[in-house]
DNA sequence: TGGTAATAGTCCTTTGTGTAACTAACAAGC
DNA sequence: GCTTGTTAGTTACACAAAGGACTATTACCA
């Protein structure tokens, strides 16, 4: 029988949708209106920013995000005109995305504006706990502690 | 121009949304198949479970859903005998729901499989980084730190 | 080289979510 | 007791997401 002294506000799982859906809800209205994008396209936009020409896999790998997710925020963001792709030489299978002047004016204000927003998501917490936070974070979104 | 020390496992928003889905897609496999339930109706189970006889409307405060999804939610558990409605006396358009001996025997079960489950995420957290990380959730998804 | 397996990416179908419209019941003012 | 406004919950529709099947290309190996 529950000893109800394990709360919801207990169960890790549960507090990670509630304050990730919080806090997404909250940015995604910081560029929905402006750019017309969704928080697929608003991912591919980043990684190319940040790391430069990848595939649609690369980026899958790294942002663990189903390919079909990818095919269609890249056909959104081509439509766009933030991104472009261009045939594999080595590989014909693949295409190599990048951005086009406009995409990366867009990713470099929402960059700003990003930060803006994580800072001010943060104001409250010391230091040690923003650090704190996001090493345990990453640590969870790597998948280990439950591997098996 | 983006300086590149702000990458995208700084981003507060980033992170939640990464840990939340890993973390909430493995522990969906310990119940989906076994209850044939989704996240929603999960929740739903587990506040009547908590907290007792609730209306839709209260569930819904306390859990931060939109009605329809817990409307939805609701009806799914009533088909599989888990809760039962009762036309409120006082106010007749309310419904208190509650859960059936079926469905409490489901949330017990369950709730020692999320106990468990939530001791093997965090097992390799020291108790104060346990207690930090939850407080700093239980505070993100209340919304505050970016209210204005 | 010819056959099989694997991979990159798209398309299609099903399922879930959010919004707005709707019904039923209540509350307040006149 | 009517009218007006509000609230609880459902339904309908449009949009977004998830996954499997599909095509094209490449890799492996006999």
């Amino acid at each position: 029988m529950p000893d109800q002294n394990f709360e919801l506000t207990h169960f890790l799982p549960y507090l990670l949708n509630q304050a990730a859906e919080v806090s997404s809800l909250a940015f995604q209205r910081t560029y929905k209106d402006r750019y017309g994008m969704l928080r697929t396209e608003w991912r591919v936009l980043f990684h190319l920013g940040l790391y430069g020409e990848m595939t649609a896999s690369d980026i899958g790998q790294r942002a663990n995000m189903h390919k079909t997710k990818i095919s269609r925020a890249v056909q959104k963001l081509t439509e766009r005109r933030f991104v472009t792709r261009l045939r594999g030489d080595h590989d014909r299978r693949t295409e190599i995305l990048s951005l086009t002047t406009q995409g990366r004016a867009a990713y470099e204000h929402l960059y700003e504006v990003a930060k803006a927003y994580d800072a001010r998501l943060t104001a409250d917490l010391s230091a040690a706990e923003r650090e704190t936070l996001k090493r345990l974070l990453v640590k969870l979104a790597a998948g280990q502690g439950s591997a098996g």
